[in-house]
DNA sequence: CTGTTAGCGCATTCAT
DNA sequence: ATGAATGCGCTAACAG
């Protein structure tokens, strides 16, 4: 016998099955006695009552769920993302599934299981692609995907621009004078720092280098920064591809003593919280804005299954400057 | 007629049941032309899939839920619980339902819910309490309940103690030699500030004085400062419920131009990443242990019913000096 | 290609 | 206090 169901402890217990419900639920209509023998039975073994049939039977109002499946190797921007997503679908009464999903196979393993049991009735996708057929999968079962902070093909989006992006991150730092200028960024495996990386390159000064990190962490920002003032004479300006590795570029510099932004200059990317604090010079981008969007476009596209796909957007970039370049007139030259 | 089934979808559309749910399920063995007829009685009526019947009758597997509350007010923290939480419910094949619960009232909204619905199969209450009645309401159900950052009475919980964390703030300060303190802390409904206040004024010089603040930002960190600046002369050390908080006394200290620690000393609360880079001394609360504990907690509770519950811990608090206080001999001066 | 039928596992009358 | 019977909405054979 595969998964007891109450039948099983009814037999066991030598009771019916509407004793074993009234256990189950805690009526007070059933004696202490019979109680216990059904309590054992279902200890013994290993009943779980079945969820889809305790809410079809009792009627229970059919929530719809939404399932985010999201890489966590980055804090704020993802947690921005969540907090956004919850409100927007809470106020729905839709419930959000929370998976963390790092790496295509990971995620792909978790997108073939919703589509195996049908476990859901709406999936956002952040920073992910969607392998080749699966859009068609969904389709099929209309269940409707959207893509957060990803140019997935034919799936509603919404975005920024990373390849531009990335050119601003090497354009501040030359409007600034930078003739020799490093890119620090995260693991390859992510599209956005994939683009950003790209836009760098095609902005850069001849003879740019780029240091891949595989994590997004202050300590790996550092120990890049170190490698590339040994290896990297000359270097004038650092661009991150995010915010996390530059506090770790302005340790690292700070630790050996070079001026910043007279000596070298620094950009980051995302505009965290703090990093006004920071006075780093960033690209900023919208985080609340991908949750409160992706919420919004899941909702209609659950509720009109029909209708037209919501209009995937681009949200602007802005650059914030602040005091590790030069451009900015008030330098605070905090560091 | 409530909310269409399979039946008046087919009624509708002059066909049998399987067709209808040949169309719902992206069949091919469907004519394009009655399935056109389908698809519009669906929209007509506005029918929706009742996911519980669909994963019983298809033998769906019976995935338990844990849902978990928790008011969004702090990033690194929460993130932290999230990002453990998710990790063990996942490798347990558990689904992980996110709510974004403000206050208490919310809260039990939310509680309710569960309970009518019981569309849950355990839940984790981050900073929270339980209202009167409510563990026996769940006790009734056999829905186990645990509790993260919250001392719950009856219920398994993880937890530092907040009242002795509040006493090292103070005793931190102390023994940098302030007189004049102040604390700083976040909104009054919040358990774990109300406790670390507790404290604070059980280990402050007579005199001392407590401010609070509606957010927990560095805006509202830094507004205090400057209030406290005015109108608390002589005031040689600050002490913050939260790092964020604390970040914006450095913020406001550093526009008044205050030295630190010399004039003034800080500590923060929680030791958030970064405030290592910030060189600011804090009690640090092991954040990723909560959502590891609470995940193997609930996990158990669920698959051993019957079974002992987890013992409550209470994880060590741990002052980390750094340059904003005066007893740790290697101050940077940063600021 | 389509309709009929029989459960899925449980909560709930309605009896007893 | 307890058991038998009915149905929740849907999927999946099985017929046609």
């Amino acid at each position: 016998m595969s998964t007891p169901t109450i039948y099983d402890i009814a037999a066991r217990a030598g009771v019916g099955i509407a004793t074993v419900s009234r256990v189950i639920n805690g009526s007070r209509r059933v004696s202490e006695k019979t109680r216990k023998s059904v309590q054992k039975a279902m200890s013994d073994l290993g009943f779980r009552p079945n969820n889809a049939a305790r809410r079809l039977a009792a009627g229970a109002p059919n929530r719809p769920r939404v399932v985010a499946l999201m890489p966590f190797f980055t804090t704020a921007f993802y947690f921005n993302v969540c907090k956004a997503l919850s409100r927007k679908l809470a106020a729905a009464g839709t419930d959000l599934v929370l998976v963390d999903a790092r790496g295509q196979e990971e995620a792909d393993r978790h997108l073939d299981r919703l589509l195996a049991e049908r476990s859901c009735e709406g999936v956002v996708l952040c920073s992910m692609d969607l392998s080749e057929g699966r859009k068609e999968q969904f389709d099929i079962l209309h269940i409707p995907v959207i893509a957060l902070d990803f140019h997935a093909q034919a799936i509603p989006h919404v975005r920024v621009d990373n390849i531009e992006g990335g050119r601003l991150l090497s354009q501040t730092l030359t409007a600034g004078g930078s003739k020799k200028q490093a890119l620090i960024i995260g693991t390859r495996h992510a599209h956005a720092f994939r683009d950003r990386e790209a836009g760098f390159l095609q902005a850069c000064p001849p003879g740019s280098r780029v240091v891949e990190c595989e994590w997004d962490a202050v300590d790996s920002g550092a120990a890049a920064t170190r490698e590339l003032l040994e290896s990297f004479a000359g270097m004038d300006g650092i661009a991150c591809g995010g915010d996390t590795l530059a506090v770790g570029v302005l340790k690292a510099l700070r630790e050996a003593k070079r001026k910043i932004p007279d000596d070298i200059q620094i950009v980051g990317f995302d505009d965290m919280p703090m990093m006004d604090f920071m006075n780093l010079t960033t690209i900023r981008q919208p985080m609340e804005d991908f949750g409160s969007w992706g919420g919004d476009a899941i909702l209609k596209l659950i509720r009109t299954p029909g209708g037209p796909p919501p209009d995937s957007v681009v949200l602007p970039l802005e650059v914030v400057y602040r005091g590790t370049t030069r451009q900015n007139p008030e330098t605070a030259g905090l560091h």
